[in-house]
DNA sequence: TTGTAGGCGTTATCAA
DNA sequence: TTGATAACGCCTACAA
């Protein structure tokens, strides 16, 4: 037969992967037993000695699944691909990531990460490398990717948009006007992997800003890889003597304009109030901050996903994950 | 026949997905001509007119490729997995897989990040959903795992272990040596996902005061999660007045500190001076710090990963990488 | 309880 | 210049 025709040829060839034939062959068993066997499909008894013996082996062949093979078969691959922006992975992030792989892990499926650029590689060109079965999108997505994803026949998940950022800056101001504060400044991170966010969270601060009467907040543009910027920036509050506190983007932020204050000379909150958002490690030991409960936030987007993974279905990612906690700089 | 069944089955679950063959009926040409022209294959003339005819009809079809289809056919998927212990990423490993990305994306392959954790899920179950050309592990990986990886035929590059983890530790000594400290504190982070850079930098710390004749340092395990661990470790320093200077096993663990400090209203240097490891952005503003050069570091990296990848040749990562920066904080 | 057979989308070989 | 055809490794309906 042309069975063993091909299977030489493959020796010769070198390509030395052991497949299920090779596992049938050995162990005296049809490749449909052994597929069975491997994948403890239920429903067809098979001996226990039959069972055995093909799963040792598979492990003395030293027999590795091949996954493109098992995805093509069943049309599908079990990769869920997050899609960051920049890398712009954070504390935050992560540890949503990790919940993700917990869950998804158990179903089945595994969670991969990459960072995407639209202008170094458009997406539609990623689909020849990985075929997803979903895609999360960490940041936002241009339209045309959003429907070349759909095209793929890829699930999308946005995962932007389930945190009400903008809750978090109103948030940041309402306690600092709290705490007695009218007139504030606002460091803004340049960094475009970021631009959703922040967009959103300023919008919150200038919107709480107006609706509170206060004046609006004296934005400086931050570059967290450029710490001359914040020193700059924080030059140019102190040359507004009515600024008596600092409402920064994230606490990475707000950690440097820290920073530069003590270079400065200055202490928070004496010369100037200073608090943050996302409660990273960090800034625990005393930066005022706004948190955001990652576990429950996490678990409200992993049902969603796992929703639209399995079932099809639409559930939104609900609750309140927002909380301050206040510590010393305010 | 069970394959109408299957194949309607199939359009039931709204999966249509567009082949090379149906491109071929509907521009009247053989598949074959259809996955020349749109996989660019050189030395098969194809008629300037065939080709933007299938061009054009595989755009209005929506053809997305099939990567598993691909992958199965050719042996091999162009995946490159980097595997990272519990998301230990940070500034620096971010930049490595964004050059990695950039330089592999020319070459046709995608970087995929995948946290791992062994007693979570072993590395072996892995592959039944992904079958990466190459695994670069940006940690340490048991034995079993590593063998796991060759089982599978993928390639295996080693990131950890490029960079001298130990002379960064070193290094932190010897400039607080030439600042005349004598007596050391070092702060050891717990988390497992750190152990073995903390080891390796810890260890150089520890040869060098022996080396020049300084007393061990006063060891205190940190846990980045836990502010209180960071707080007690500088009350221990702060008990033995002899310790004038701190280590720490890198920037973010240096800046937890130095919130200590004045949270307890010590200044850096003067109360205690103060050094860590990486260079990142946050730590840019007064932390003295050992930086590592990432765009040298990450060029090397990836020109031995490309000779590992396309000429399956080994070439060394090599290069002096590391280099002390001094602010204010010593 | 096990085996047979056929096909998933793609690409390489060979023939026309 | 183009087309038929045979695999790649795996899964599963059906037959035995």
């Amino acid at each position: 037969m042309g069975t063993d025709d091909e299977q030489t040829a493959q020796r010769v060839r070198g390509s030395h992967r052991v497949t299920h034939a090779d596992i049938a062959r050995a162990s005296g068993v049809s490749r449909a037993t052994v597929s069975y066997v491997l994948n403890n499909v239920e429903g067809h008894a098979i001996s226990e000695k039959t069972s055995a013996l093909v799963r040792k082996t598979a492990k003395d062949l030293g027999h590795v699944p091949f996954a493109p093979a098992r995805s093509l078969r069943l049309g599908r691959s079990n990769i869920v691909l997050a899609l960051v922006k920049d890398f712009s992975l954070g504390y935050v992030s992560n540890r949503l990531l990790r919940a993700l792989d917990v869950a998804l892990a158990e179903r089945g499926y595994v969670v991969l990460v990459h960072e995407f650029n639209e202008s170094r590689r458009p997406l539609a060109e990623l689909w020849g490398l990985v075929s997803p079965a979903m895609v999360a999108a960490m940041g936002g997505l241009s339209v045309p990717s959003e429907s070349a994803i759909d095209d793929a026949g890829s699930k999308l998940f946005r995962v932007h948009g389930t945190i009400p950022h903008a809750q978090a800056g109103r948030m940041q101001v309402a306690h600092l006007v709290e705490r007695g504060h009218r007139s504030i400044g606002y460091a803004f991170p340049t960094s475009p992997a970021l631009r959703l966010v922040a967009d959103e969270r300023f919008e919150g601060v200038k919107l709480e800003c107006a609706e509170r009467g206060l004046p609006d907040p004296l934005v400086c543009e931050v570059d967290t890889d450029d710490p001359a910027t914040i020193i700059r920036a924080l030059d140019v509050w102190r040359e507004h003597p009515e600024i008596t506190a600092v409402a920064a983007h994230n606490d990475e932020v707000a950690i440097m304009v820290q920073s530069a204050m003590a270079a400065r000379g200055l202490v928070a909150p004496r010369d100037l109030a200073l608090i943050g958002i996302d409660n990273i490690p960090s800034a625990r030991i005393g930066l005022t901050t706004i948190a955001t409960d990652i576990d429950a936030w996490a678990a409200s987007v992993v049902r969603s996903i796992l929703a639209l993974l399995e079932d099809d279905e639409e559930v939104p990612v609900t609750g309140d994950f927002l909380s301050l906690i206040v510590r010393s700089s305010t």
